[in-house]
Order: C-alpha cells, then structure tokens, then sequence
DNA sequence: CTTTGTATTGAAATGCATTTCATAAAAACC
DNA sequence: GGTTTTTATGAAATGCATTTCAATACAAAG
C-alpha cells in the first residue's frame, strides 16, 4: 500500500512542487494548469479557482527555465552598457542612469527581464552566441561609442537591436537619439549671440554623437567668418583627467578661448574648475554651454547653460522600437529635440 | 529514400542545430558533446577537437534554458535597485552607478548573469515567486531604505541575499555598508575644530543609513555642551526638491546654521545653491560636510568636504558575500570605513 | 596470461512546461 | 429528436542539455 506512487499531500514534500503535482491534487490535466497559470480563457471558472488554490496552498512556482525552453523565447532583453567609461570617478553622468531608469521601467511594464551588461558583448561572437542561446530576445545599446563597426555586424546577422546614440540615416541599425548637431547649433548661436569668436570644443570627436556635435557648432560658426574652432581632445572620461586636460590647455594656448561647448555638464565642470584656477573666469572671460542638463548643473556656481535632452522619453521610446523589431519589422530610427537652457554661463 | 530522417549535412538547415546534431556529425554521443562544451576533462585530446570544429562548422550554440533547467539554476543574480528614488532629476547619485559597476563586473567574473530590479519585489512573494521559479539563484539589494521590513521577511525565508546599506547586528540578513555612524562624527569632529554651534543635519531619518550618520553627528556634538542641532528631514530625493525645503528653512529658521551636514554631495550643491541665494555662504558662513564624494564635489565651487565611502571594494564585496550565501553559508556582515576628505566647505 | 585499474564513451533517465490534436460534454439550432 | 457548434479538458509530442550508471577498451601490474 505504502508503495504506491506519492499521490497523497499527507507527506511534507521533500522536492518543489511540479505542474503534474499540481495537476494531480487539483484533479485536472498538466495543460489546464498551464493554461490557468498563463490566464487563459479556455478554462472554465470554477477549474480555475480550484487550480489556483492548489498552486497556492502548494507554494508552487512555475520554472522559469522550463517555460522558456518550450516557448523558445528569453523574455528578456539584454542592455549593454560601458561602464569602464562611465566608471572610475568618470562621467558617471546621471543622464545614462535616467536613461536605464526608463528602459528598466518601461520592459517591467511589458514584463521582461533586463539583462545588465552580459558580459562577451565585445565581439560579434558573443552577440551572436548570447542571442542563439536564447539568452536575450534583443538588445538596446547605450551608446555607441567606438563601436559602431561591431554594432554594425551586429545589425547586419539580423539581431533585434537598437542603440541609443548618433542617429546615422547609413546606418544598418535603429537609432535613437537626440539631435545632436542641433544641440551644437544652439550653443554655436549663444556664442554668437555674446559676440564670441574663440571658441573650443571639449570633446572627443571618436564618438559619433559627439562628432555630430562639434559639426553642429561649426555649422553655426560659418554665420560669422571670425569665428575660430580650437579642438580639445578629451581622451579619458576621467573627472580629473579632463580637469587636467583643461588647465594644461589653457597654460599652453596662444589665445584664451572666450567660449567653451563640453560634450557634458560633467566636463563642464571640469571644465570651469580647471579655467578658474588660471584666472580664466566664466561668464566673465567666456561663455559656457554644458551637455544633458543633470540636476546639480541648475546649482552649480555658476550656474551651467546647457543643452537638454528628453531623457525622459527616451528609454520608453529605445523599447519601444525594439519591441517592434520582435515582431519582425525594421523600426525606423528617431531622433529626439534638444533644447538650449540658458544659464549664468 | 529522401524520405529518410534528416540525418546528413546535405540540405542547409531550416531549424538551430541542437547537441544531438553536433553529437550525429560528429559520431559521438550527447553525453560527450556535453562534455567537452562545459570543459570536462573526461573526453580524450582528438575528440574533443573533432567535437569543437562540428559545432563551430555548424553555428551551434546551446540552449541556455535548456542547460539551466536540468543544473537547477538560474546562473543569475537579481540586483534591485530603486530607480523610483534615483530619477526624476532626482539624487542619480553617480555613486549608486559606482556600486552597480562594480556588481557587474564581479558577477561577469563568474559568468553570472546580472538581473536589474526585476519587478515584482515589492513584495515578499514576488521574492519568493522569483527564487522558486528560478529565475534568479540570489540577490542584492542597493539601499535599504524604507524597505527593511520586507528585507527582513525575505532573509527568513532562507533566500541567498546580501543588502547594500546600514549594518545592523540584530538583522536577519547580510549587510554590507560604509561605517555611517563614524561618517557622522568625522563631520561633526571637523564642525567642532571650526567652531561651529549651530547644526543643521540635512537628510531623511527614514532611511536607516542617514539615522546612523545623524547618530554619529549627534555623538561627536556631545562633546561639547554648547552645539544645538537642528533637522531639516528631506521628504523627496529630488534635487529641486531638496534646493526649495533648504531654501524655505533659511528664510523661516530663528537663528541660521553655521554647519550643515547632508546626506549627499548631491544634496549639499542643493544647500550651497539655496544658501547663496540668501546671502548665507560656505565657508564663510557655515562648514559643510556632504557625503559620497562623487567627483564634482573636488570641482564644485567652492569645493565640497566631505565623507568617502570605498565604492571600489563596495560591489566586489557584496558579490562575494553572496557567493557564501549561495554555498549555504552564513556570510557576516561587513562594515567598510569612510573617510573625511577635507576641502574649502 | 589473468587481474586490476584507468581512460573514454554511450544509453537512458531526468529536469518541467506548452502546444497541437483529439475527444467528450454541453449548448444551440433546425 | 437529431445535428451542428461551442466549450472544456486531456494524451502525447516537443523543446534541449546534463547526469548517473554501465560498458568497453586498453594499459599496467602480478
């Protein structure tokens, strides 16, 4: 008698309830468990309350795992991410951190996970792979960076992906971003508005976005043929490392610049930081224009002018677009407004 | 005769191969592919190589589900990070990001996938529902803060867990955070070598962390009898929330405070910012001490003094704890000290 | 030449939920 | 009452890799 198959609740069950466990005591078939737990109509009323009460009273919880394997599907999408740039006392810019916010908000809502960061997602291999192992479903790259080449590969093996960055109408993938060569434009504008003929660029133009940028104020700098551009070539993203930069150029120029546009409210800090110490004061000896507009830019003494993104959208917009990108369409790429906000800089 | 079952390399594939393919192509079995893909000495020199090339000729790659439903694991940790407290121009602290990347990159160390703030752990069952369903092995929780309780809960259930935040003894889980309380005294030791008397602690007492940084800035205050302190408790992490409550109590309080200490570098541009404005200025009017020193701080004008924690070992540490709690073990929790880093505030 | 051990490899069982297809029962229609 | 629909449910096939256990082959030892 003892012998019989463990069909009874009388014993503590030493092993995690199955469907079949559940199907069992709830006197149905594993299917019409699964179809009540995934809020299926095909279900009579009462089935289901009976079904639900055993899954409750049992503690049990689906596996994940196995649901995913039959379904073919990951449910979850992967989010890349360069936190070596954004590290190291860096350009921890609270911007990609609204930026995540969004996107975390915005799969909860559609209920898929996010994967932070997997790592092997520095070659195409490992995009590849990660997808076919059905590890991610897609992928939203922060940034482009440097490495546009590889996202590019990436696009072209026909993986669901769209990158936040320089919108690039050439380009293989779906894009988002903002309009950066406006955002250049705007502070160009500003500058010529307070009359300022020196100008220099904090930024590395490796980065498309900020390229875009710098194409941007230049385009504003032909409206007046005095205008000159000076470069500084920001390499590391390093708080200190731009600070340094900024006061080594200063001390070596020939002409102080009498404007200044930093890819970031970050290094425009940096920036005021480094010019001050020198003596080289804004909005005194030169104008200012910031990037991103975080919070603390409004607070800062002085206060930065920036250029504002709408990090607010942006995240629930990346989804979006990946989302279509599932089911098999090609998103189009989209770029968001920037605005000038005007400051004591 | 094509109506033999697809057992040839012949007509290119429709469907992903799967392991008893690499296994027929390669003339061994499953068990051996198994093998040599999860590295097991067990197989022999040429076979192993014979079995690498079938897989890489054919664009194999395993189905992650499949593997983590038969080990039983998720291979993943789940880190739950309150955005809701850290958006809306809000305290995006870069140092929570600090803390981030370090998880990230210890977890890619041991090839654990990081799973960011699913939803659903709000609730004590939503913990439970994840861990059984095995969508995540453990947990890390970023910042206790008004939460605790629920913490507590979970740490019960025996859910490997380690939390980022204030260490406390009598809690039932592992916490790993700066020594808060001895961040509060360093503040209220540098406010005594000034000469400050009047005090004014910035931040919610809500949070456990913050309560412990008051305790330690209400300990150092004992020294001497004179020293009042007042609170200004912060309801919304918001920057221009913050700016606004700071800049009302300086117009409404009877006497105004000649040190402030606030439980954020972030918050303290807030106070400088709505100080100023009053005409009340650091550090000719009040000491202040913030806290993170997050790299604006150094750059900020006039430059913030203030409370590092070690974010470097921070992540790091919390992923090793984890790991012992995985193992079955019972980590300790782990107190890392802060430091005074004196600048003109 | 037999025994014992070692190195490789495979058959079969296992982890668990979903979906297709078929069937039974109940309701609606002529 | 008989037939067509509709509704509710189950049997069996399917998704795919890992692990245990047994078996074979071959070398070393006695």
């Amino acid at each position: 008698m003892a012998q019989k198959s463990s069909d009874t609740t009388t014993m503590p069950r030493t092993t995690r309830p199955t469907m079949d466990d559940v199907a069992r005591i709830a006197k149905v078939s594993k299917p019409t468990v699964s179809r009540v737990l995934s809020g299926s109509p095909l279900v009579s009323a009462d089935t289901r309350e009976r079904v639900l009460a055993v899954a409750r009273e049992q503690g049990y919880a689906l596996n994940r795992h196995a649901q995913k394997l039959r379904r073919e599907r990951a449910n979850a999408i992967a989010v890349v991410l360069d936190f070596g740039s954004h590290r190291q006392g860096a350009i921890g810019d609270p911007f990609i951190f609204e930026l995540l916010a969004g996107i975390s908000e915005a799969l909860s809502v559609r209920d898929l996970d996010l994967l932070l960061s997997p790592s092997g997602l520095d070659t195409i291999d490992g995009f590849v792979d990660l997808y076919q192992s059905r590890g991610a479903d897609g992928f939203i790259v922060l940034g482009q960076g440097a490495r546009d080449a590889l996202l590019q590969k990436v696009a072209r093996k026909d993986i669901p992906m769209v990158v936040w960055g320089a919108v690039n109408e050439a380009s293989a993938y779906c894009a988002v971003g903002s309009d950066n060569s406006l955002g250049g434009r705007l502070a160009g504008e500003r500058f010529l508005l307070h009359d300022r003929r020196r100008w220099l660029f904090v930024g590395s133009r490796q980065h498309e976005e900020i390229r875009l940028r710098f194409e941007g104020l230049q385009e504003a700098a032909r409206k007046n043929s005095d205008v000159e551009i000076d470069v500084l070539s920001i390499e590391s993203m390093a708080f200190s490392a731009i600070h340094d930069q900024a006061n080594a150029y200063l001390k070596t120029c020939t002409v102080r610049p009498d404007a200044v546009f930093a890819f970031s409210d970050t290094a425009a800090m940096a920036v005021i930081g480094a010019f001050s110490k020198e003596g080289h004061l804004t909005p005194r000896d030169y104008s200012l224009v910031g990037y991103n507009d975080i919070p603390p830019a409004a607070h800062f003494t002085p206060s930065i002018t920036t250029i504002a993104q709408q990090t607010g959208v942006a995240g629930a917009l990346l989804v979006e677009k990946l989302m279509q990108a599932l089911d098999g369409s090609r998103p189009r790429s989209a770029m968001l407004p920037t605005q000038l906000v005007t400051r004591q800089t």
